[in-house]
DNA sequence: AAATTTAAACGACACATTGTAGAAAAAAGG
DNA sequence: CCTTTTTTCTACAATGTGTCGTTTAAATTT
């Protein structure tokens, strides 16, 4: 994936990815908690020692497969300030649509990660970089003093997004990423604007 | 915890609180999933094929446990009808406050179920619960058509709602649980009826 | 194309954990 | 106090983990 792989060698190119490949297969099929080193080995067509010479464990494994995906999927985020400049109650937010896009791409591993009962330090994780990019969004805008703390709004808006994500995942779809986005955007800055104390029609967040 | 109970006998009643305390104890220092049963019966102090003879796993213990906290906590709500009867936009849910409730007089055990990364089979139990409840008082409104599918509003809604219960366990919470509760209607409620088209001011749900 | 370097495969190992079985000891329950 | 039930105890087979040298194979370099 990264330019630098190819100083990697070969063998060691393809052996993580066999691996790799051979984890994503398993976690259809059963829970990854279940799954054995041994199997896991078999499926990949890799000796078992050689799994140890590459990760720790299954989790280590399962954490940088993971760290791949995450950069996918915010390498194309807008920044906040660009983000803000987009912003218009029609236009489908740019980040959102990537997320919907990518999870789409990407609908086998994103169904076994989120949809229930999953991976539980994914859904931690993945629901920990959309605090910090809501975060980074939310210090850009001049907020009134409000009873609910800023904490809570931006857990409910991280909440809310992540299980729309997980529906659209799991469900048949008939929507666009955009038209997602859209109804995604509504959802959440109706509910915040007006318990915050702002029209949301008149303010441009 | 039943009336039932007094008629088994003490010794099985005492050994089923022994491992479910020492489970608790344990989930608040390690992550469930490295928890061994060895360890487990030393903290209960029982022996480890006593253990055997009561549950299969150390899942078959959790999820019974759990299934005590989830009746725990809905046993009090109020039905779908009654729900409806009581709203008003500054009267807190009943449900929603005694969701509140019980999870701060569990703190410990929610803290350490929902936040993260949690044990992901809880969570998704829950959210399971709450999506039946929610679906139940949604079949009893008229909704007008509506491009976003009622079962993404219905995830929505429960996705917000747990997320706003993880923070608040998590925090310090200054906030009391009828404030919380109202709080989480309104950041629901005033995101759900504008973007099914319904003026939420005007409209009774 | 040959030489060098590096990774993968192999078999063996110690170790921990799981789940089960049967007999002895302990303690409820009536 | 006597019967019944549960718990403890010891032992066991089965399985999975993680690590070592050594050998074999294949990629990279010259």
């Amino acid at each position: 994936m990264n330019a630098e792989d190819n100083h990697v060698d070969l063998r060691v190119r393809r052996t993580r990815k066999l691996l790799w490949e051979a984890l994503l297969d398993l976690i259809m099929e059963k829970d990854f908690e279940t799954i054995n080193i041994k199997e896991l080995c078999d499926r990949a067509m890799v000796h078992r020692t050689t799994f140890y010479s590459h990760y720790q464990d299954k989790y280590d494994l399962l954490e940088q497969g993971m760290q791949a995906m995450y950069n996918e999927m915010t390498s194309l985020w807008p920044s906040p300030e660009k983000a803000l400049a987009q912003f218009g109650w029609h236009t489908p937010p740019e980040n959102f649509v990537h997320i919907y896009k990518h999870t789409a791409e990407n609908r086998d591993f994103y169904h076994r990660m989120l949809c229930r009962p999953g991976v539980s330090s994914f859904r931690s994780q993945l629901s920990q970089y959309f605090l910090e990019y809501a975060q980074a969004r939310f210090d850009r805008i001049d907020l009134p003093d409000s009873q609910v703390p800023a904490q809570a709004i931006l857990r409910f808006i991280v909440g809310a997004m992540l299980e729309l994500v997980t529906w659209w995942v799991e469900s048949e779809r008939p929507q666009s990423p955009e038209e997602m986005a859209l109804y995604t955007l509504r959802l959440i800055t109706y509910g915040v604007y007006p318990t915050l104390g702002i029209d949301p029609q008149s303010h441009n967040p």
